[in-house]
DNA sequence: ACCTGAACACCGTTCAAGT
DNA sequence: ACCTGAACACCGTTCAAGT
């Protein structure tokens, strides 16, 4: 079922429909619907098989930034590889997958010595920084032509006395999402580090 | 034209339909077209008039963290005030609003001494927190009934041997947003300071 | 320069009916 | 237990036509 499910998604999210899927099953549009009961559904599932594809890195107790850091990546390149799952993120995630990966993420937490709260407001940070980095990026990767670059940077520098700073360092004109995340999970870590009992 | 788009957004995103708009506005549905090139361009707008709504803390030049802080703060509460915000999320923040926003937190980082790439890096991890902290946060809450969380207590109550450490630590039982939230912020700008040449 | 109506090609979902 | 067809109440968008 959900199998047949990433196959559709590989053509784009707006596509993604009941009757399309049914299609592509060999099946009525409205069969659908006794497998499942709404279409959002069929987004929870797609939306947790997209996790399953996480995989767990070796737990190193020696290097629990090591492990994040791992684990962290792995999340943010699934996310990457189907950018149609920014789409469905404004939804709970308590799938099964998803699940595992957070149980996953709080266990090495816990090992290396952390408590509540900071143990939970470090997952918290940790997930919601790698939710963010990867919607953005795909939020201006995805759209179409991806000229979106071009036509920011000249839309800004148009502008440029009135985003001075923007200009001044080259806001836009970088591209280099990989390092900057890199950067953003070390400041993470550190800060969390630093809040160790 | 984008003032009356406000109104119709506070009954929900998936309301907001062409026809119900245009109805809202006393005309007919295909009059949009004339103002507008497509719907997506409407949520466009409907954007960048939320990052209106996030005020500019004044510059204390001697209170960079301090400053950061209040942006960061009323971005997000702007953003939970609406949580519609989430779902338009999947697209480039290009409009004049959310480029002053970014304009500003760069200026700040600019002042407090940073430079590319710590500059641009810690700017795209601190918003990168915001978005993904207030996306999750509006998952959790809009979802109708806003029985989710007893739901999901009690999924992960049945379920504790498959996720102890998320049992033993209650990770769903808090929902200490604002506090976990801040912390996240703590965390992040002690990583950043860390890193300031 | 702005608005309208009719029309096209779609949607998700329900429901009685079939095997 | 599973699948189907017909039907309902919607969508976004186009386009010729009006003022």
């Amino acid at each position: 079922m959900k199998t047949a499910l990433e196959l559709l998604d590989e053509e784009g999210v707006e596509r993604l429909t009941m009757r399309r899927l049914a299609e592509r099953l060999g099946t009525g549009s409205t069969t659908l619907y006794w497998h499942v009961d709404t279409k959002n559904d069929v987004l929870d599932l797609v939306l947790d098989q997209l996790f399953a594809e996480v995989e767990l890195p070796r737990k190193d107790p020696s290097d629990w930034r090591g492990t994040i850091t791992a684990l962290l990546d792995g999340w943010r390149a699934a996310m990457l590889r189907h950018p149609w799952s920014a789409a469905l993120l404004g939804r709970p995630m308590l799938g099964p997958n998803v699940l595992a990966r957070t149980e996953f993420l709080h266990a090495v937490l816990a090992d290396a010595g952390f408590t509540p709260p900071h143990m939970t407001s470090a997952a918290y940070a940790l997930a919601n920084y790698v939710i963010g980095a990867a919607l953005t990026q795909t939020a201006w990767q995805s759209r179409d032509g991806s000229d979106t670059y071009a036509t920011a940077n000249q839309h800004l520098h148009r502008q440029r006395d009135r985003y001075p700073v923007l200009n001044a360092r080259g806001y836009m004109v970088q591209d280099d999402w990989d390092a900057n995340f890199r950067r953003g999970v070390t400041y993470i870590l550190d800060g969390i580090a630093a809040a160790k009992p």
